[in-house]
DNA sequence: GGCTTATTTGAATCTTGTC
DNA sequence: CGACAAGATTCAAATAAGC
């Protein structure tokens, strides 16, 4: 399928193969209205990595990845978000997405280019890799930034259309979603993940669904395995691809064939999962509701002092309000919330009392 | 306070005024382990902008507006944040937190200094303010950016406190507090906040849990109403603070004077086995806990015999613990401590158990 | 088939001390 | 500085395997 603009004709709902910097400029000036872009992150790997029981972790070592310095990703993304807003109609938007290596880089230039930052938006997966050795916090997280084209253009936002997704609750700026593995996943022939960082159709989903109407056009730079074109299809927007590998379009190919539109499935997907509010104790130390050096008194008149890093010391133990506890009744398990008690106005109160008081503020409504 | 660093004497646990880069030169080099930083992202900034050639600001354009202002945000940016780098210890760390609207420069610029970004933070606020006019996400986190000075350096990390703190899960990257109202919020003489965007010490709380030791020093050049500083005290760090803004000043004083640093016992924080001394495996053998000759075996049933070395010989293997484990295993490596196994009354334990013992009897707690 | 347990895996800047 | 050796370290979800 093809529109015509002016004298050129658009190249709806296909693949464009090579260089996305050459091939957005052969398109028409001004002729999109949602850009997602998705580009190599510069990871700057070193070694191998192993899990604690020695498996390897099957790293992002592909060539694609890999640039010369911070200078040469400067440049690269320089030229590729200029050659995107020139494509962009003016009221158009853009979403891209990366992690802590690259979004610092690409959230500057797109202010020193004139796109207006509307949100920047966390996705917070459900499922992350943890970190194995100890040395960092879990990298739970990516980073997505949604901008205008300009400052003052009026922008697609279906502010309606996220509160339904969202229970009747405004959408917020952090969204919990799983990342894509099982049937999601798509595998090469043999049996491998076919692209090294698929994202999953759930984002996509809320992004298009967030910022395009049906019959918008959506490009993607980088098209990969073509997450982006796929959840176009089923909501009823056009898209434009490019990727420049013939491997990764072959499967893309193959699987926007299978899709149909307005697929229920799909849109079942997309429904926010809950996460369940579960509050460390270790909270209640932070937020200033016991005080560390606080003592801890138990029915049966056994004590403990709280540590700052939310941890309890009694008669010769340490440990979690639970394991002391168990340690100090000599019992196997112990529920610490509803065992331990302080005071409060001359009243003694399970400590139970003040993880309501959190849940209570969190409205139950995590996400 | 002060601490002598050779010629020069660091003012402890009081408040600079003045400019922080000006405040920050006249520390000595190299004498702070962490830097908490929040500075200003909307700077006034009528009469700082310097063109290179003095040509004329074309006031009209909208874009070139832009361009100056984030000129000279980036100048203002690269200036402290240099002068920061200078006063940090060689395995220092730094904190910064923004928003969307500075966070990239921020990052970008942490980046071309030098630093090296070992975790982005999103703080997903609990109860954010929502977007009024419906033509936005709610914004509901900030951003922070935890750096060492620089690639390779040792930073620190209490990984095991921070796991504690989460209940026994590793700590992600996404932390769930709510921002600083009620009782924390500080008024001025007329009951209005005394400062615009004062953080909530259970961040600092983390931050400081996470990254420093008691001892330590932490330096806040944007002090403001001085979160750092109470949070430091409490937990028996020692804080600098630089800020310019004499309100903010009195009303940090103030309420630092009513801060009491919690007791000894419930400073200390789970410890990390690293940090636990090192006993040979030969020791077990010397002590007569294990006899030369006895079999040790695997999980997965390989078998091994004690020498009197304190070296094991398995089928066509001799070495350590960790060697034999990690050739019958085909693995890169292995922990030879957990994956040795022996058999007491009956019963088939980890050699670890040993190791414990003789950690106990040199009067380590095991933690 | 149904239920329980074991295995696999994910955009990762992932060790430290001694010689 | 490099080489080598000791030894510390993982969470959630999907799938596969076992009963």
């Amino acid at each position: 399928m093809t529109k015509t603009m002016g004298a050129v004709t658009l190249p709806l709902n296909t693949i464009l193969s090579g260089d996305c910097i050459e091939q957005m400029n052969s398109l028409p000036e001004g002729s999109v209205d949602l850009i997602f872009a998705d580009p190599p992150y510069n990871l700057q790997l070193k070694g191998e990595l192993h899990r604690p029981d020695n498996s390897k972790v099957d790293a992002v070592d592909d060539h694609w990845d890999r640039f010369d310095g911070f200078a040469a990703y400067d440049r690269f993304t320089r030229d590729w978000l200029a050659a995107a807003r020139r494509v962009l109609k003016p009221d158009g938007a853009i979403w891209v997405i990366g992690s802590y290596h690259n979004i610092f880089r690409l959230g500057a230039e797109l202010q020193n280019q004139g796109y207006w930052i509307l949100n920047d938006v966390v996705w917070r997966k459900a499922n992350p890799m943890p970190n194995f050795r100890g040395k960092r916090l879990t990298n739970a997280h990516e980073t997505l930034i949604w901008a205008s084209k300009s400052e003052g253009a009026k922008y697609t936002f279906n502010y309606e259309a996220l509160k339904a997704l969202n229970e009747g609750v405004q959408m917020r700026s952090d969204w919990v979603l799983p990342i894509c593995t099982g049937h999601e996943r798509l595998k090469d022939e043999k049996g491998d993940k076919a692209h090294p960082t698929q994202k999953p159709e759930s984002l996509l989903h809320r992004v298009l669904v967030a910022t395009t109407n049906p019959g918008d056009v959506v490009l993607d730079p980088f098209f990969g395995t073509g997450t982006t074109g796929a959840v176009a299809k089923m909501l009823g927007r056009d898209f434009i691809g490019i990727e420049r590998e013939e491997s990764y379009r072959k499967v893309a190919e193959a699987r926007l064939a299978r899709v149909r539109r307005y697929d229920r499935e799909a849109l079942a997907v997309s429904a926010s999962k809950r996460a369940a509010p579960r509050v460390p104790f270790g909270q209640l130390v932070e937020r200033g509701m016991l005080r560390p050096g606080e003592v801890l008194t138990s029915p049966r008149g056994k004590t403990a002092k709280v540590r700052a890093d939310g941890t309890l010391v009694g008669d010769d133990v340490t440990g979690s309000i639970h394991q002391v506890g168990a340690a100090l009744e000599g019992a196997p398990s112990c529920n610490g919330w509803t065992y331990w008690h302080f005071k409060r106005e001359g009243k003694t109160v399970p400590i139970d009392l003040l993880r309501q008081q959190i849940r209570a503020e969190m409205g139950e409504r995590p996400n």
